[in-house]
DNA sequence: GCACAAACCTAGGGCTCCTAGGTAACGGTT
DNA sequence: AACCGTTACCTAGGAGCCCTAGGTTTGTGC
């Protein structure tokens, strides 16, 4: 019985694959045991249990989605800052719906808190804000408007969630524009 | 052998409650069935499958949604119809995090046409939007920017996505001021 | 070549989904 | 009250998934 040489990492990376393909729901030990050619009850030398194997992709993909970001927010400020932001973050979503979905599956407050990926993105977040001059409160509060737009428009429209009525990325550049055009005049703030 | 006097409704009304007891993802039509002191296959005289029942539910969800989204905006106009409107969408979530995850799951694109809760919904954000005097496209970018947000908002508040640096419903409150604003001056849009 | 560790496998139990067919309950009619 | 037809329940069973335990085989180091 030659070995597949799986290892976690490997393991992980299929999964995290299957996610993309088949939904990150439809995940399980026996898929991506299949995938290797494998029996299900032989993953459980490189992974503690399919909850294990979802907190695996859960963290990758968070990695992935930091390595993105920060790529494309490197060297720039202000308005373009955000937009790139904005768009390497939908970018990801649709090329790796199930990555995402992983990426959006609560995690373990403790496992999140031990993971660099999820601090990195909210440094990422904080540092693109900067560019606003906004001070606490209206700093976290800008962040988290952000945060849920971001999401929430990539969520609806990665599940079908828009009419063909309008182009949807039309709709999302004029989002950005808006939340620029907002934390430029953040209500709350003292005048400049 | 009794009958236990089962219908779909009441199939599907103890699936919700279940839902937001135990998580969307984790009714299943066994776990019905055990609520009822009945076999799971005894179910399959009232749903046709798990999918149907997952349905069965997210139809559900849609409909109490909009009954208290309308509720909510019944009588009001501009700030105070939006932040009604958002307030109860909010509330609605926090209450039933099970069936807000049930009406956020993607539905069959021909089964949501012909839900009369869907298309109210859309009609409610619409009449909602009627006091900011937006014209096409920018009223359909400004619903979605509005969907986007609540849901994503509400959505990384029920997975515990925000620290506790700062009181969400303070941050919520303060969003809801800003869209506010944001509706007012909408970018693009002809000045008054 | 030998010894050891561990990656693989089989076996099996528990759970879920769902179909098919049998039995019993229910409602309507006489 | 009895009868009949319908169908809501049940049992039985097969397929699939999760996971543990123990056996076998592979790969590595000496």
């Amino acid at each position: 019985m030659a070995r597949a040489g799986l290892t976690a990492e490997r393991v992980t990376e299929a999964a995290a694959d299957l996610a993309d393909a088949i939904g990150f729901e439809n995940v399980t030990v026996s898929a991506v045991a299949r995938s290797f050619g494998v029996r299900d009850a032989s993953l459980y030398s490189h992974v503690k249990n399919l909850q294990d194997l979802r907190e695996r992709v859960t963290l990758l993909a968070a990695g992935e989605v930091a390595d993105r970001i920060a790529a494309a927010v490197a060297g720039r400020s202000g308005k373009e800052a955000m937009t790139a932001f904005a768009n390497a973050y939908r970018a990801y979503a649709l090329a790796h719906p199930g990555r995402y979905a992983a990426y959006q599956t609560p995690l373990d407050p403790a496992v999140a808190a031990r993971s660099a990926a999820y601090v990195r993105n909210v440094e990422l977040t904080y540092a693109m804000l900067r560019a606003y001059d906004l001070d606490e409160p209206h700093l976290t509060d800008a962040g988290r408007l952000l945060r849920s737009t971001f999401h929430g428009y990539v969520t609806l429209e990665l599940n079908g969630g828009f009419s063909h009525s309008r182009e949807v990325r039309a709709s999302w550049d004029s989002a950005l524009d808006g939340l620029h055009f907002l934390l430029q005049h953040w209500p709350g703030r003292p005048s400049d």
